[in-house]
DNA sequence: TCCAAATTTATAATATTTCTAAAAACTATT
DNA sequence: AATAGTTTTTAGAAATATTATAAATTTGGA
């Protein structure tokens, strides 16, 4: 674990959900020398070592969330923000209902949030 | 609906779950003036027009699905091979958990194929 | 048939991610 | 502390996928 891959970490921390632009903006602030290349060195690193996960939405945006262990998310169609979503432990209730083998999954709602309900009211 | 843009939908409804390049490939065939900008537009259409789907792994593969409703797929860790899963309405069982709206929802379940599986045995 | 709108084509442009090789940094060993 | 070996970082190029543009074509309705 170096610097640089310690700084990639706690900035997506602190961010909850970023993508790799915003990772790299944040990382750079404390790292003005660093490149982007280093920031994808180091998520694939980092989901490797299972610190942190890789999420895609349909809608096109590429996420990475330090939460690694498989939980939902709750996307705004309307604006994009991604939430945690609560919804138990639904790896167990999967496998229940199938033969093949559970080896991790990834749960995308769509949803408005309470902001962008409130605008169209 | 034009000839080029029922040929999308066909090849697609042939193979049940398609890259864009995929899709071009077979498209081509029947239509050699086909264009690949042509097969994306038309896929985009086709979404909007809510007759397919459009799915996106965490591996980074662009999928687009024949059958448009929220549903659930497996998609093997070794050979990327994408299979449908029925597991019931989740709509219902999520929203019932959540005070969010469910407009639409992704679920996709990373497993071993029963073709993968046997490799290791 | 003719007109307006939409689609298709060809190409260019954009954006994102990966690759390469050299430099730098870290690790473990002496 | 010096060194040898491994890993990481950098800078830039390259590959890839997708989107945008404008002209040409096609489509469907009056």
């Amino acid at each position: 674990m170096t610097a640089k891959r310690a700084a990639v970490l706690q900035v997506l921390q602190e961010g909850g959900h970023m993508r790799p632009d915003e990772i790299f903006a944040k990382a750079k602030e404390k790292y003005p020398g660093m490149v982007l290349a280093t920031v994808y060195n180091n998520l694939h690193a980092l989901c490797e070592a299972g610190l942190i996960r890789h999420i895609r939405t349909a809608q096109g945006a590429d996420y990475y969330d330090k939460t690694p262990a498989p939980h939902e998310h709750a996307i705004c169609a309307d604006c994009g923000l991604m939430l945690d979503l609560e919804l138990g432990d639904l790896g167990a209730a999967f496998a229940a209902k199938t033969d093949l083998p559970v080896l991790t999954y990834d749960l995308i709602v769509y949803t408005r949030c309470p902001e962008c309900q409130a605008k169209y009211k």
